[in-house]
DNA sequence: GTGGTCTAGACCACA
DNA sequence: GTGGTCTAGACCACT
């Protein structure tokens, strides 16, 4: 369910990060449902605690989850996005950066079309979020 | 012409990089023109030479720039682009990420398309483009 | 009557410790009232006895409650404030870091009276004192 | 200049940032100043560089202060406060807190207005910001 | 059981 | 020199 590659050069606590936002957009993880504990998901993944509980505690800061003193840590019922203006920038930088990159690999607007294409289907199909989502949500 | 933002948490001599990449892809600089020396570019940009030196390293061993020894540095006249498996999934992980925080932004896949459309019209626009970029876009 | 926030990260029984003294100064308990008992007051809050307990206890420390065997628990009849120079300079520091944050906010020492008298006015309006609890206020 | 007192039960970091965010106040510090090295500070309050700098980050995340890549942290120099419903709702709670602390303790509405009274005073007393204010920022 | 805090000590990327 | 990340291991408060 969750994954981290320690070859990969971003650190680990971000990796982990995205690692729960995919599975949330993914519908894996529905709002309200509880998150492995930090102890259970440093050994999962063998690494420290303390970088689950940095991961974690990011996460809470985005509101995405919450935790519930001595309970643990859930996915957040009431995430609602706000967009703020400085957050649209990096979003736009980061997604220039792309581009660029793209550019210099030879790669075209239309494949990088085609690779959106892909990924938005690997994030939000169907079948992740027909089923379960209706009932519990 | 090249701008670096000390704030920003990507590193400087990464800002530098993507910079003259930009000005290249624009058409600001051409093949074959001369990029600022290091110690020039240090200065405009308050910046350690050490820095810049890293950067235009780096340039160089992906072809995007030669130095000529004695004669300064120039944009390279034979860049090819060259598609490596690897790179390509460093590409859609970079894109899933921002995919991934457009999400949390509240953002869809239509507004994604335009600001894409934006970033290549601000790229790519014709008027830099009539002499020699052509067919590399 | 009394109310607690889970996702509030101040522990729980520190809420129901606050939501009792509230409940007193507001003159909603008059001394001698009888509290709900520990799993009544576990019940209704949705959580565990032994948190309910910790509170109850510690009220009871502070003279403020007090537990009559077999009977229940009560509120004090007879609680005098005691003014010790230690609490006194836990006081200010916890006001000193509601002042820094609030100029944080913007907020100037106008703004912070309103606020204060809101609040006693939240607390102490006549209605509820118009019996016994002159004295003390 | 900072200080911290490790009989004190509130965390250290939160400590640091309270003690940081106090002496920007006073005027000790000024936008622009270079604030101690994480290593530093540590060594200064006998504390761990990792406590440091975990006060630092959060400080940060508040845009409070801003930190330049490997030249090290400095207070901001732009920063402007942001009202947002949520912070007033927890300023409040943290206030109610204190005032029914302060009616426990005996201690009525003049007596709380004196002490913020002298904590303003302590804080933005003119000595610290008529002299240096004027001609920096 | 849960997460939060802290230490000691290590390695790395950056300027 | 700077801050950022990570580990191993400890203690604590809370439910």
């Amino acid at each position: 369910m969750f994954t981290v590659d320690p070859r990969n050069n971003s650190p680990i606590y971000k990796q982990i990060i995205n690692s729960v936002k995919e599975s949330i957009i993914k519908g894996m993880l529905l709002p309200g449902d509880k998150l492995p504990s930090v102890r259970e998901l440093a050994k999962i993944l063998t690494t420290n605690p303390n970088t689950v509980s940095k991961a974690y505690n990011e996460l809470e800061r985005m509101h995405i989850i919450e935790t519930l003193r001595g309970k643990g840590t859930f996915v957040a019922i009431d995430y609602t996005p706000k967009i703020e203006a400085k957050n649209i920038v990096k979003l736009k930088d980061g997604l220039k950066k792309v581009l660029i990159d793209a550019h210099y690999m030879g790669l075209k607007k239309d494949d990088i079309n085609k690779i959106i294409n892909e990924l938005y289907d690997e994030l939000l199909n169907d079948e992740n979020h027909n089923i379960t989502k209706g009932d519990i949500v």
